[in-house]
RNA sequence: UGGGGAUUGGUGUAACGGUAGCACAGCAGACUCUGGAUCUGCUUGUCUAGGUUCGAAUCCUAGAUCCCCAGCCA
């Protein structure tokens, strides 16, 4: 493939830039730009993701600063070392560097820890010994306020002997918690003696057995911030609602005089929309479950929204990269047009991708007055966007292959293809005009015969006549046989979430989001693709070696986005009678 | 219902008291050895009602609608 250098959009600015520039003006981090991506290991990265990425990556490197990656693993239950491993590999594969900052929330476990013993000891936590449905029954409701904790007023000594009993694994899992003492009856329900710590004798995929309290993540997050010097904590707009608790425990450590060497300011948490898209489901609930109910093969199936999906598919990390800064960062909670994506990548790869024929749905071709047994080499270009990609040679032949769709017996107004009596142009070689026609018993076309103009070698007529259309073809002979796997959009309506009561969204999944030509002809240069590599095959669309089910000499390939189509568009509005 | 956010064409997004712009989608046309790409042109918008002002998407007041919060998930 080229190297077309991508124009590098100019970051536009938003709100959240606009902060940065304010705070970088008025001096408030003394100029440092700190960001983090903070991503829980309980399943793989999608496209949403890639917004945040984009952003808090792109922040650092518009200001000179750094970004962190920071895995949230406070929950032992749901977390896995794959899933560490995969959000590395798709952080690196959108082309971001963490350098050095790298790191884990449980690399906090024990300072969070001698934090709570700190706030316990001033009397600003306790043991409660409440049940989880007690709390929740006792947190009053959106209008009522809570009722508090019999265990509130607990004696300090008592609280600090409990905590390092709870620590010590004295007591089973949901016997206790540690909760802050804030306010029963604030109307920030995120305020009302949350939870910090919770009883799992679970193995951590870090720490082992060596906990059997783990932190919640709002006692974990803000201080994770603040330990790591993170000057501007962007997050999504649901965790509004927890920035008072955040600094709550931020200050109230700092008050104890337990803030971090070196650290004289505390983060600033800004809000942003998470991304949304039309026939798009991003919730990782759901994912999870598409993955684990064999709705899709894998989290990397092509039709998946993650990151791994979208690369084995073919997707760009330029691409997206253009589309998630295209998008913008706003507090609106939008949905953005798929359309935008496949635009990006179009847009991408047109400059790109090398072109190539291949036939999906392979008709014979018989030039019936071109010698048998005689073979030529063409040259095509390899791409018009970029011409350093230079030509290649294509064989032809007398038995060829065109896509059974170029070719009507009764071609409907406007068609400019095949048809009995009709002249064309094939992709760089001859005029062709159609003869007769060979039909077998069922009445089902087998073979197509023409002759051809042997003046318009090339594609260029000598006596200036010109044809309507052209298209693509491969010589049967030279054809390499693959595997061509078509996808459309996993779910058939723009909300996935859009069922009648009692539904699920899975009975809006796409029946056709995979449809396999699993007879394609393509031209003999595609024998020796390499997996991963991309091609627009013309008049088709993009596509990409799959990586994981391609053999040797039998590929098998992605369609990553088709080509813009006008006349499968204009057939659909108008059907031809 | 208490609290926290939000509202600009079909979908997004800009305009920071001074001509409502851009992208995608849609429509029409030009060009073309990909019905691709490219290029033209067009349609469609400031949630509502009052107010301030020479002038309001922007400021004020009231209302409407949508999203988030009652996990020992993140």
């Amino acid at each position: 493939m080229s190297s077309a250098p991508l124009n590098p959009a100019p970051p536009a600015s938003d709100f959240i830039r606009e902060i940065v520039a304010q705070d970088n003006a008025s001096g408030k981090f003394a100029g440092r730009v700190i960001t983090r991506f903070p991503p829980e290991p309980n399943g793989y990265l999608h496209i949403g993701h890639a917004k945040s990425i984009c952003l808090n990556f792109g922040l650092a490197q518009e200001n000179a600063g750094r970004c962190h990656l920071r895995f949230d693993d406070t929950n032992p239950a749901k977390e896995d070392q794959e899933y560490v491993d995969s959000i590395m590999e798709d952080v690196r594969w959108l082309g971001f560097d963490w350098g050095e900052h790298l790191y884990y929330a449980s690399d906090y476990f024990q300072r969070l820890y001698d934090w709570a013993v700190l706030l316990t000891g001033a009397g600003l936590a306790y043991v409660c010994d409440l049940s989880a449905d007690q709390i929740s029954r006792m947190r009053g409701s959106l209008t009522q306020p809570g009722t508090p904790s019999p265990h509130r007023d607990r004696p300090v000594q008592e609280n600090l002997d409990l905590l390092e009993r709870m620590r010590n694994g004295e007591f089973p899992d949901g016997a206790r918690t540690l909760r802050a003492k804030i306010d029963m009856a604030s109307p920030n329900l995120n305020l009302r003696d949350p939870v910090m710590y919770r009883i799992a004798h679970a193995e951590h995929h870090r720490t082992g057995s060596q906990w059997c309290i783990y932190p919640m993540y709002d006692w974990a997050h803000g201080q994770s911030d603040w330990i790591e010097g993170v000057t501007h904590s962007i997050c999504t707009l649901e965790f509004e609602n927890h920035r008072p608790l955040y600094n709550w425990f931020v200050d109230n450590i700092a008050k104890l005089g337990g803030a971090p060497a070196n650290v004289s300011y505390r983060p600033q948490q800004s809000e942003f929309a998470r991304l949304n898209l039309t026939y798009t489901v991003l919730s990782k609930r759901r994912l999870l479950e598409l993955v684990k109910g064999g709705h899709v093969n894998g989290w990397d199936d092509p039709r998946m929204p993650t990151l791994s999906a979208f690369r084995r598919r073919g997707y760009t990390p330029e691409a997206i990269g253009q589309f998630a800064r295209s998008v913008g960062v706003t507090k609106f909670d939008s949905v953005i047009d798929v359309s935008r994506l496949e635009n990006a990548l179009r847009d991408d790869m047109n400059r790109r991708a090398p072109r190539r024929m291949g036939v999906l749905d392979p008709l014979k071709l018989v030039i019936d007055n071109y010698p048998e047994g005689q073979s030529e080499e063409l040259d095509a270009i390899n791409n018009p966007e970029d011409p350093a990609a230079g030509t290649r040679k294509i064989p032809f032949s007398r038995v060829l292959y065109i896509e059974q769709d170029d070719f009507r017996e009764i071609p409907p107004p406007k068609y400019h293809r095949l048809a009995p009596g009709q002249e064309v142009r094939l992709r760089y070689a001859f005029f062709v005009r159609c003869t007769t026609i060979v039909k077998d018993d069922q009445g089902v076309i087998t073979e197509v015969h023409c002759t051809y103009d042997p003046a318009t070698r090339g594609g260029d007529s000598p006596d200036g006549r010109k044809v309507k259309g052209t298209i693509h073809w491969v010589s049967a002979a030279h054809a390499v046989q693959a595997e061509v796997r078509l996808y459309d959009h996993l779910f058939n309506k723009q909300d996935p979430n859009d069922v009648p009561e009692g539904q699920s969204y899975l009975a809006n999944l796409n029946p056709h989001s995979l449809v396999v030509a699993a007879d394609a002809r393509l031209e003999p240069s595609l024998k020796e693709a390499a997996a991963g590599e991309r091609f627009q095959f013309e008049r088709h669309g993009y596509f990409c070696v799959d990586s994981r089910d391609s053999r040797p000499l039998r590929p098998v390939f992605n369609r990553t986005v088709s080509l813009k189509d006008t006349w499968s568009k204009m057939e659909k509005k108008k059907p031809a009678s």
